[in-house]
This record gives structure tokens, sequence and C-alpha cells, in this order.
RNA sequence: GCGGAUAUGGUGAAGUGGUAUCAUAGGAGGUUUCCAACCUUUUGUCGUGGGUUCAACUCCCGCUAUCCGCACCA
């Protein structure tokens, strides 16, 4: 980062904070690290990012919104790994009290520590007894599990329960997914959605809004049959040559459908939930020669993903991660079915039923029981396997390794037909998960120029209309001779119409009304002056060029 | 978590062992026929806790936060 680009960062920052749209929360206690406001400002350019977002998803049709508490059970983020995956094991010297992660202390005395469990890694602290790396005293308190995630009492006593908060807002509509089934008439694939916010105890969070410890995320679960055949229109997006980093290969520019069909993607509804995404930032604003999509290396997935790709924004902060679609398999619908014994199956019905002919042998049940006893059910299972022309008496393994005799009495013939219309499977998770507050801020950044209008230095929030926190500025040139009065009533007629948000400026010169309207990003700045106390007409000025041009009152608001 | 730097009005800065200055921003009034003009007036500050001292914004220590490396991390 050169000079001029991180005076440029303090300044933003600066701006940022002076106009009220970020500002590092609970700042009169001092602050706490990881924690952010979203000021007066900020707070209309968060819920605008949301809403574009919600809309955005909502377009394909077989998307639901849905919202999730944050407070969630043990056990749910047990059996979707978060527990093992999201933690580590820390331990405290006791006589500087000095916490050290344990699988750090041991690296010397075992190949890979970090695979050890918490036994084994207590075990193992304990025989070995390494000293403390701050005051050489090897004298240990317990192993315990410091997870990343936030941990809390659920209910109070005896009677509460371990829970966390959520550090992604995906288990609860995967947890959701028997009545999102229903919902959809138990016809794949669908999807939900959530916007919510996220926790994650970071060890350290950094650079401003990037890594936060409680953030807003965006997340589609989008649930398919892994075997159907999809055959998305990835030609849409066929005139954007968007900029890729594969695994193992080199940066290139191309198109998505490229991409997709030199087999780099390896699902067709991760390519184009990332055209989706794409398309998405830049109706934000965001710099299309900012934004690379990159996959992920093997070792560097997530616990749950089979592929993964992220997409990353060009900054202030260098390249950063602002949303991953990961493929997540059946994993995480397969742990919470193994956890709770509930289905987490969808039913696919074969394009004709499959009959299944057997003509064999099977057990005549009041003779192998009193015969085979415990071992009936073995022999019954063996039996079946036997080919027809078996001849009885006959000798057979059963599978515990013992051999067994079975006559002609303990069989009987074994013809039927088997139909089945269809099978049961666990459907496959495809997951685009944004980052809503990098993405604000990479909205910021990019919006974010410093001019020089005359000699003097001049900001500019070139945001998109689309999510500018103030849709319109309304100046009297003065305030006397009716002029605040017609200003006001445009202003008011403007905030009673559902969607605009304006705001009402009277003070200053009119270059200092427009000059602090172009700070936070307003598009559109109305002037009434002498000639609109006449004809109704004011003038609508447009951040970007300059360039005013006058109409009528009504015209303003359809 | 480790190492380094930093913390003064809303913002950006100066400064001193004797309660602080400047710019800019904000409010009120005036003035001006459309891009940070001008005049008057006003608001508001030494991150936090402890120690040394007659006296601490200043010196010392702890804490918190911010920034930069390293480590960690979706």
């Amino acid at each position: 980062m050169s000079e001029d680009d991180s005076g440029r960062l303090e300044r933003l920052n600066s701006m940022l904070k002076r106009r009220g749209f970020l500002a590092p929360a609970f700042e009169i206690h001092g602050g706490a690290k990881g924690l952010y406001d979203f000021g007066p400002v900020g707070g209309r350019l968060r819920s605008r990012v949301i809403q574009s977002w919600i809309d955005h998803w909502l377009q394909l049709g077989n998307v639901v919104e849905v919202a999730c508490p944050a407070v969630t059970p043990f056990a749910v983020l047990e059996a979707s790994g978060h527990v093992g995956e999201f933690s580590d094991f820390m331990t405290t010297c006791k006589s500087c009290e000095e916490a050290s992660r344990a699988d750090t202390l041991l690296e010397a005395h075992h190949p890979n520590p970090d695979d050890l469990n918490l036994n084994e890694l207590k075990q193992l602290l304990q025989s070995v007894n390494p000293s403390c790396p701050a005051c050489d005293s090897p004298d240990w308190s317990e192993v315990v599990a410091q997870n990343l995630m936030f941990d809390t009492t659920i209910g109070s006593g005896k009677s509460g329960r371990a829970g966390f908060l959520r550090p992604e807002t995906a288990q609860g509509i995967i947890t959701s997914f028997p009545s999102l089934y229903r919902h959809f008439r138990e016809r794949l694939p669908f999807g939900a959605i959530q916007v919510g916010k996220g926790y994650r105890n970071e060890i350290a969070p950094r650079q401003g809004m990037i890594r936060l410890r409680e953030f807003n995320m965006a997340e589609l679960e989008y649930f398919i049959d892994p075997e159907a055949e999809v055959t998305p229109n990835l030609s849409r997006w066929n005139d954007t040559n968007m900029a890729f980093l594969p695994r193992g290969k080199d940066e290139l520019n191309s198109t998505l459908e490229q991409v997709y069909l030199d087999g780099m993607i390896h699902h067709p509804t991760v390519a184009q939930f990332l055209g989706m995404a794409y398309e998405f930032l830049t109706g934000l604003g965001i710099n299309s020669s900012k934004i690379r999509i990159r996959q992920h290396d093997e070792n560097e997935m997530a616990h749950y993903a089979k592929d993964c790709w992220d997409i990353e924004i060009l900054g202030s902060y260098g390249w950063i991660e602002c949303l991953g679609v990961a493929h997540r398999g059946c994993y995480d619908l397969e742990q919470h079915h193994k956890a709770t014994g509930k289905s987490m199956h969808a039913r696919r019905e074969f394009s004709e039923p499959i009959l299944t002919t057997i003509d064999a042998w099977t057990v005549n049940g009041a003779t192998v029981g009193p015969t085979f006893k415990a071992l009936a059910g073995a022999v019954k299972q063996a039996v079946e396997e036997l080919p027809k022309d078996t001849q009885f008496p006959t000798n057979i393994t059963l599978s515990n390794s013992e051999t067994v005799t079975v006559e002609q009495e303990h069989v009987k013939p074994n013809q039927k037909t088997i139909k089945e219309t269809g099978e049961w499977y666990i459907p496959h998770v495809i997951e685009p998960s944004f980052g809503i507050d990098r993405i604000i801020w990479h909205a910021l950044d990019h919006a974010y120029q410093e001019l020089e209008k005359e000699g003097e230095n001049y900001t500019v929030m070139r945001l998109d209309p689309s999510i500018a926190p103030i849709d319109y500025a309304i100046f009297p040139l003065f305030e006397k001779d009716g002029m605040d009065n017609l200003a006001m009533e445009v202003h008011q007629r403007f905030c009673s119409t559902s969607g605009i948000v304006s705001m009402y400026d009277g003070s200053g010169s009119i270059g200092r009304r427009y000059a602090r309207a172009d700070e936070i990003g307003v598009p559109n700045c109305i002037t009434v002056d002498h000639q609109s106390l006449e004809d109704r007409t004011v003038t609508v000025r447009d951040r970007d060029s300059g360039e005013q041009t006058r109409v009528h009152i009504d015209s303003l608001i359809s």
C-alpha cells in the first residue's frame, strides 16, 4: 500500500465517521474490538443493500425468505461440526497465567498435534509437560476447548442448556429442511435465504469492517438433487469477461460459461450462482475491474465443503473475500440426520417403476427360529442370497463366519415381484454466502472519490442510486420569501412516498449544501428558487455531472 | 496472542508539570440570484483506571481501543 493510499484510507475512515456512515460501537465506553455501528446515514445504506440482496435472489422464483435465531443450542452446532472444527484447545500456565494453544506446545513431540482430540492432547501434555514459552515453568492447567464461537447458557440455573451464538446463518435453514420440503410440495430444487447477524469470537479482529466479531451475513441454502440434470443458462453473462483464479492455475479472463465448459467449475448451479453474485456486486456499484473469482485450495476449504469459489474484491485492504459459493454436498443434512434420527431425505420418483423379480429361497420361520435361535436372522440373510438351484441340505457360512447346515425343512421357495417407484436420497446444498459488511465497505471504498474543484479538495461518494442512503436533498435557495415553505412541502411529499428518503437542508450557502450532499452520495439535489414561487418548477442537479434541469414539482413524484 | 507505533473538540492537527491552541465542521443571526464565499455570535476536547506530586493532558504503571508487521482465521 503506497503512502497516498493509506492517506486516502484515513481520510475515508474519518469522513465515514464524521458523516454518520460507520463508527466504532459503544465508543463513549472506550469501544470494543470488532464491533461497529452503522450510523444515521450508514443504517439506511445497510438496509438498502440487504433489500437489494433479497430482491436479487427472490428472482429465482423457488426461493423463500426465513429468519432463524442467533442463539443456537449446543447440539445443533455439534452436529454441524462447528464445535469440533471451530475450536482451539487452550491451556494456561499456572505460574504466569499465559494462555497457550496445547497443540502448539506439543509440536515438537507429535507429527500433527492438530489432529489430536481433547483426551489425547491432555495425556500428551501431561507426559511431555513442556515449559511455558513465556516463563519456562512446566505447570499447566486442564486443557479446555476454546471455541471461536461465542458461548452462552440458554436458560438459567440447573435447567440452563449450553448454547452458542451462531457462527453462520446456514444451520438454521438447514435444520428447517423438513418444513421447507413440505412448503415446496416436496419438489427440488428450492432454496431459502436468510439475512442476519453472525458471531465469531475472533482472536484478532482487524482492518475496520473487514473482520468483525458480530457481522451481517446473507446466505442462500439451495437444495438440489445431485443426480438431476441441470442446464443453466450461463450465456446471459457471455458479454462479461470475469477474472478467475482456478485452483493451481494462473489468473485468466474469460466468460463464466467458458470456465464452466472447461470443467473448472464442477457444478452448473455453482456457476450460475457465481454469475448472479457477480451481477449483484456490480449492481451495487462495485467496480467490476476489482472483482475476481477464486477457487479454494483443497486444504483451504471449510470442513463441510466439497468445492468452493470466493468472490474477492480489491479495495484499500487488498483483495478481500466478500462472498463464497460453496458446494456443501450432503454433509450438513446427513450430520443432522445422524444426530437426530429425523429424516432429511427427499424422494426421487423413477421415470418408470423398477420391477425386481425374486425367484430364490427364503427361510421357513416356523422351523428356522427354534433351530437356529439367535442366528436365525443371519441364516435368513444368507439363505436369501443362495441361487435358485441350490440343493438342500447345504452348508452355508454366515456373516459372523460361523458355518451351519441348512435342511430342506428350513427353507421355502421365494417368488415375488417388488415394485419400486422411486428412492430416497439426501439432497445436496449449494450455498452462496455473503459478507454484507465487507461488501458495503467496498461499495463505499469504490464510490469514494477525492477530486479537486477550483483548487480545493472535494469529496464525492458516487454511490449507486439503488443503495444511496438519501435519494433527494431539498434546498431552498434562501430560507425566506416562501422558498423555505415550498422546499419543505417538496421534502414532505418525498418523505411520505414509500421507499424514498429525502433530506431538507437550509443552512449555509447553496454551494456548501451541494458539497455536503455530494459527500454522502445523494444522487439528486433539488433547489427551490424565486422562479419556483411563480411556476412551481425546481432545478434538479445530478451529483456526478453537476448538470441541472428544471422540472415541475408534480413531475418529481409519480 | 507476540512485537512496534499511537490515543488532545464531530473531524484533522499543535502544545505544556500550574486545567490548552489552531484549522475545519456544527448551531443561531446577517448577507449573497445555484456549487465548501463573507461577517457576527455560539457549542464542544486532553481514551480509561491507578501511582508520583502542593498540582498530571504532560512523568510512571495497568487496562481499553486504533494502526502496522507476525501468528491465527471464513
